[in-house]
DNA sequence: ACTATAAAACTAGAAAAATAGATGTATAAT
DNA sequence: ATTATACATCTATTTTTCTAGTTTTATAGT
């Protein structure tokens, strides 16, 4: 019945489907990303709170000092609710912490991310 | 006329008006990502492309070979036409490359972004 | 060579989902 | 009461995904 000498691939592909099948199972094995969903969806999220130009600006400016969300108002000459809204990605993508001080929101990088910033000067 | 001791500033954030654009100014000096319009854009759509979790499973794969688009849609299950569309973002983000060989256009990560993807495990 | 066929890749367009940004209100600290 | 932040909601825009159709390249047959 099988006219093709590989069952389930009706690709001419360079690999095949079985070929594929065990590619995926070796990067699944290699790297803790494709592990969990949980994984996988937390580096989307790393990567997509950066993928945005006024976020990048406020990392660049958390880069030199911590800072708190009125300061970066100032700075960057964003609405309040919208800078609160980038801050939050920020958070939520692992990118930057915030604690609070008296009336203050001061919002600081998170160190283990400077390694993945290609823009940050090495010296 | 002015009522507050600091003109242009309404604010009594711990750093005011004049000290956030010193900063700012500082921050404009020290990264090239702030010194053009086009470094900005360009390092945001670096990030944007990696953003989505279909892109990064992409990825996983292309550090382990290189592989053709219809290779790629094997392996993860998903239409020609949506997976043409992620190689092409993550194309625009400077995170791949693709070459034509025959009938197949075989995608490569380019070498320079293994160290900004801290997903990949370093022995 | 010429034509027909099929595979691989690309393109166009639209529906569905997610996000940016604005407005207004609420909370917390001084 | 004032200031700083957080939150809830809404709209406009963007992104994701899919269907369908087109282009390019390779192969088979005549």
């Amino acid at each position: 019945m099988a006219a093709t000498s590989f069952e389930g691939s009706s690709s001419f592909c360079p690999a095949l489907g079985e070929d594929m099948a065990h590619l995926v199972q070796q990067a699944q094995e290699t790297f803790a990303l494709l592990q969990t969903p949980k994984a996988i969806s937390d580096f989307a999220l790393f990567y997509k709170s950066l993928g945005d130009e006024t976020r990048l600006k406020i990392v660049a400016l958390l880069l030199l000092r911590d800072l708190c969300l009125c300061e970066l108002v100032d700075g960057l000459n964003v609405p309040t609710s919208t800078m609160n809204h980038h801050l939050q990605m920020l958070v939520k993508g692992g990118v930057i912490q915030g604690r609070r001080e008296g009336k203050f929101t001061i919002y600081h990088l998170n160190e283990a991310v400077r390694p993945y910033l290609p823009f940050v000067e090495v010296k």
